[in-house]
DNA sequence: ACCTGAACACCGTTCAAGT
DNA sequence: ACCTGAACACCGTTCAAGT
């Protein structure tokens, strides 16, 4: 379904990589796949994703629509491009040297990605390529966390992709929460809502929703944003000491 | 940013719950919500996410394109309603005793509704709403599962969106890999990326990705899709061995 | 009350043409 | 080689009009 290039790599791939000839003779008036991805994300940054569009792109540089078709086959590669760009990670990061500070410390450089561009969540993830830069600096770094571990490569794999998309999950559920937040339901919304949601269809989650965990109404106060550090922390931790388990039980077997 | 009745409710969630007042008298030609819906999913079943347009879905339907917006304030709107709708779950699904086999029959559940509509996992998870009628039956089952153990319900909570989202994570995976493993990547191929991920550059991944782990290329066979079955036990396994491990440290501290 | 037809603004993309 | 202008197909949405 994807444009490729001669050696059987995605095309946004080897631009990524900056490995796309550009013949750099002529005229070149300054633009580039660096400044057409830095705008396009610097847009969603400002105004969301719908906002970017071709049209928009081009306009913030100063360029028509389709002078970026030179650059970049179709939106979806824009798209594509901007999806990596946006999940920079430092390249020379320190790690501590225990490994569970260490995966502490990796699941909050994935967090502050996220946290920073935020519309990366909205975007289709099905398309997220394991070939591209920073998902490939992103991995490095957290196979290093690791590194000391008695796991094979695919265990490891395994184990931080767990952690990042445990730490998505987080952050997604804290961009729910503050979009729900927006609205403060009426008793009458509560009420209505108690109506569907009965202790005998429901009996385990109408309590939860009835103690107004995740509503903002008149009565209760906001969950705090805050509040899913504690789903963060507790799902990091599960996954340490599983992993604490797991290692435990290998290296002293029976 | 959204629409709401007055109750408060977003108009997404009265409508999935049947509580939108269909006054129900005079000429009905048919049209419904749930059919709207289920012609939408119908299609993206079919042909994929982009091919949902409101004049696709209506044409399926044998009405034009603007009736739709009789029953749905918008695409945003039937969007939201296809992705609750596709989250369907057994209401009456038994759960073994055991908090671990029903918590991996529950992940199970997951994994299928995810399975059989890939394209949710395309949409814009940003606006998943806690109130939608299928989420509230997955959180119920979930929180069933979890029922007998010492744990408040906002660490219930918190394991329930760990699992789920490792089992989105590793169907994601899964669907990628079928995408990327439909190109061959030619020796050529290989090569290019070899200079770009050096060991001194991605000491950790770059021997990873040598090994063609995650790639398909004219020497190494294609990566199993039942491969990420291993991924899918590892992060339960581990989610469900830090249970036991915190479970235990509770009912015994010190 | 329910649906239709015409119309509008916008968006992604093409193609031939300019320098 | 790089960018532009005009044009096209398509999509979401509005509004007034039909039955």
């Amino acid at each position: 379904m994807d444009e490729r290039t001669e050696t059987g790599l995605p095309r946004a791939v080897a631009i990524a990589w900056g490995m796309h000839e550009v013949p750099q003779r002529g005229p070149n008036r300054g633009l580039s796949h660096e400044r057409i991805v830095a705008a396009a994300i610097e847009i969603a940054d400002a105004q969301g994703l719908p906002a970017v569009t071709m049209q928009a792109v081009a306009k913030s540089l100063g360029f028509t629509t389709m002078s970026l078709y030179r650059y970049v086959s179709g939106k979806d590669e824009l798209l594509r491009l901007m999806q990596d760009a946006a999940l920079a990670v430092p390249e020379e990061a320190d790690l501590p040297d225990d490994w569970r500070a260490a995966l502490r410390v990796w699941a909050g450089f994935v967090r502050e990605a996220y946290h920073d561009h935020p519309w990366v969540l909205q975007m289709p993830r099905g398309q997220i390529s394991v070939l591209m830069p920073n998902s490939v600096r992103m991995a490095d770094l957290g196979l290093r966390a690791l590194r000391d571990l008695p796991l094979d490569n695919e265990e490891k794999i395994g184990v931080i992709l767990v952690v990042s998309q445990h730490v998505t999950s987080t952050v997604e559920l804290q961009l729910n929460l503050a979009d729900e937040g927006e609205f403060v339901m009426s008793a009458d919304g509560l009420d209505v809502l108690g109506q569907v949601v009965t202790p005998e269809r429901f009996p385990d989650m109408a309590p939860v929703l009835r103690a107004g965990q995740f509503l903002e109404t008149e009565d209760t106060p906001a969950r705090e944003a805050d509040d899913v550090q504690v789903e963060y922390d507790l799902g990091l931790d599960l996954i340490i000491s599983g992993l604490e388990q797991r290692i435990a039980r290998a290296s002293a077997p029976e």
